[in-house]
DNA sequence: GTTCACGTTTGATCTGGGACAAGAAATGCC
DNA sequence: GGCATTTCTTGTCCCAGATCAAACGTGAAC
C-alpha cells in the first residue's frame, strides 16, 4: 500500500501548509475503508467528471447494475498488449500508467490515468487491447462490460453523449501530448507536464500546489521523451529558480503562474532570448 | 488544382509501372467529374472505410440524407481553432492537415487526413475544434451535422458502433504519434510516416509504393518533429540507400520491407551497434 | 527570355540533451 | 539492525540533429 496524503478527498485542512512528510498513513487506513463501503456510482466522488456524469439517480443506478469492482495492487497489469477487449475501466482508487511497445521492448508511455478517468478506448477498433495497463499503486478500477455499456446508450442518451465526450477528450490529451513531445524544448515540457497534473488534481478537489508524483522519475522521462537525468536535472533547476519544492515524490508548486508561463512557452527561464523553432507550419 | 495519378480509383492499371513523371492532369479533371456524379455514400469509394461501413442499403441512404458536400480550397480552412463544433467532416477528395498553435504561433501539425477519414472529434468534448484544419489541395469533404447523427445513433446501432470504431482508431492512431515523436530517431520516424503512407494508401486501393506526398517537406518536418533539411537529407540517405526514389513529390517506395525494419527499428542504417534508448520503463 | 519567389538540397558549425559513470539517498529484505 | 537493491543526483563527455548559410532547381509573371 503506497496512499497517502492527496488521495484524501478536499476537506478545510487539505491547502493548509503542513509538512511535506507529514502525509501519514492513517489516511490511507480511512480511505480504504471509506472505498469500500461505498461502492456505487451514487455515492463516488468522482461521479460528476466519470462516465456517469449528469445522469439522474435511476440512470446512474442503471448504470450501476452493470458495473463490477476490481483492484489491481500496484505495478500489476489492469490488461496487456493484444488481450482481448471486454470491457472498459474507470479509475477509483488509485493511478494508472499505459504504455505501448515496439519490437525492440522499447516501451512509450503514453499517458497516466488518475480517479474519473477511462482506460481501455484505444481497444474499440480491432478489440484488442493496444496497450499494456499498470497500476502505479494499490488501485480500484471499475469494470464496465461495453457490449452491456452499448444496450445502455439505447436506453440513456445522456450516457451516450458524455461517453463522447470522454473519448474526444482523450483525444484532445494525446493531441497536446503530441504537441509537448514535437514542439516543446525539455524545459517546457517538464513545466507542462506538472502544470497539467496540477490541474487535474484541482478538478477532482485536491490541491492543485502540493501532489503526489505517483510515478517514478524514469515514468517521467520516458512519457516526456527525456532521460530520467534531465528530470533530475530539470528538478533540481526549477528549485533553484523557487518554483517548486520536491522532497522525494511529493511536490510542492510554489510559483504556479510561472510554470505556466513556461507550459505555454512565453519564457524560458534561461535569458537567451531567441526562440528556437523547429520547422514551423 | 494539383490532384493527380493516385488520386484516381483504383483500376487494373493503377499499379502499373508508370514513369513518375506521368502523372497527368487528365486524370484529375476525370475525377472531378466523377466526384460531382457521384456524391451519395452508396457510390462513393470509400465507403467501406469510412461511417458507413457495413451499413446496409436502406441505413445508408439515411445517413445520406443528413449529408451535407462542401469543397475545400488548397490552402482554404476547414475550420479553426475556436469554431463552434456543429459537425464532423469526412475527407471525401484530397488530403487535410490539422495543426495545433501554442502562444508563441508555434505549430504542431497533429496529423494528415486522406479520404475516407474523420476530421473533428476532437472538437464533440468541448464543443469547439481544438485544432485548425487546412486542405493540402483543392478537396471535397462529407459535412455530416453531429446533432442529427446523434438522433441516428439511436436508430442505427452499426452506425454508432462504427463510429465508436472510428474514434477508438483515431487515438489508436495518435498513440502512435506518440511512439513515433517519443521514442524514435529521426530516420526510423521518418520510415515509419512512408510505411504509415503506403499501408493507408494501400487500404484505399492505391499503389503501395507509388504515391505522392501532398505535404510540404515542411509539413512532414514539422510533424515528425524534424527540421526541413533533416527530412530532406533523410530522403537523399535513403535514396542513396536504394530505399526511395523521390522526384520532386512524388514518391517510389523500392524497398518496402527494408522500410519497415528501419520504421520497426530492428535495425538503423548506419553500422552502430548499440541501440540508444531512452529511458526505459 | 529574365526576374522573382519559393521550396529544396547540401555543407559547416553549434548545442541541448543523451550516454556514461560514480556517489548519495531511500527502500526493501533477511 | 545491516546489507542489498533500487532510485535519484550530479559531473563529464559527446553526438544527433538544430541552426546558419549558401547554392540550386522549378515554376509563375511579365
Amino acid at each position: 500500500m503506497n496512499q497517502s496524503c492527496h488521495s484524501a478527498p478536499l476537506s478545510a485542512s487539505a491547502n493548509a501548509a503542513a509538512p511535506l512528510s507529514q502525509c501519514s498513513s492513517l489516511t490511507a487506513a480511512r480511505e480504504a475503508a471509506a472505498s469500500s463501503a461505498l461502492r456505487s456510482c451514487t455515492a463516488c466522488g468522482m461521479h460528476q467528471l466519470c462516465l456517469p456524469m449528469g445522469l439522474d439517480e435511476s440512470d446512474m443506478k442503471r448504470l450501476d447494475k452493470i458495473i463490477g469492482r476490481r483492484k489491481v495492487a500496484r505495478d500489476d497489469f489492469l490488461y496487456r498488449i493484444g488481450d482481448q477487449f471486454t470491457a472498459l475501466y474507470a479509475v477509483r482508487v488509485g493511478h494508472f500508467k499505459t504504455y505501448q511497445e515496439n519490437l525492440d521492448g522499447d516501451r512509450q508511455i503514453t499517458g497516466f490515468q488518475m480517479p474519473g478517468e477511462l482506460l481501455g478506448m484505444d481497444a474499440i477498433s480491432t478489440e484488442r487491447h493496444q496497450c499494456d495497463a499498470v497500476a502505479l499503486q494499490d488501485s480500484e478500477v471499475c469494470e464496465i462490460p461495453f457490449a452491456r455499456l452499448e444496450q445502455l446508450f439505447g436506453q440513456i442518451p445522456h450516457l451516450l453523449r458524455h461517453f463522447h465526450r470522454m473519448m474526444s477528450h482523450e483525444i484532445t490529451s494525446e493531441q497536446n501530448v503530441i504537441m509537448l513531445l514535437g514542439n516543446m524544448r525539455a524545459e517546457q515540457r517538464f513545466a507542462a507536464f506538472l502544470v497539467n497534473l496540477s490541474s487535474r488534481y484541482a478538478a477532482r478537489g485536491y490541491s492543485s500546489t502540493r501532489f503526489q508524483l505517483r510515478m517514478t522519475r524514469q515514468d517521467v522521462g520516458n512519457y516526456l521523451g527525456l532521460t530520467i537525468e534531465s528530470i533530475s536535472r530539470l528538478i533540481s533547476k526549477f528549485r533553484k529558480l523557487g518554483l517548486l519544492a520536491v522532497e522525494q515524490r511529493d511536490v510542492e508548486v510554489i510559483d504556479l503562474p510561472a510554470l505556466k508561463r513556461l507550459a505555454a512557452g512565453v519564457e524560458s527561464s534561461t535569458p537567451a532570448p531567441a526562440a528556437t523553432a523547429r520547422a514551423a507550419v
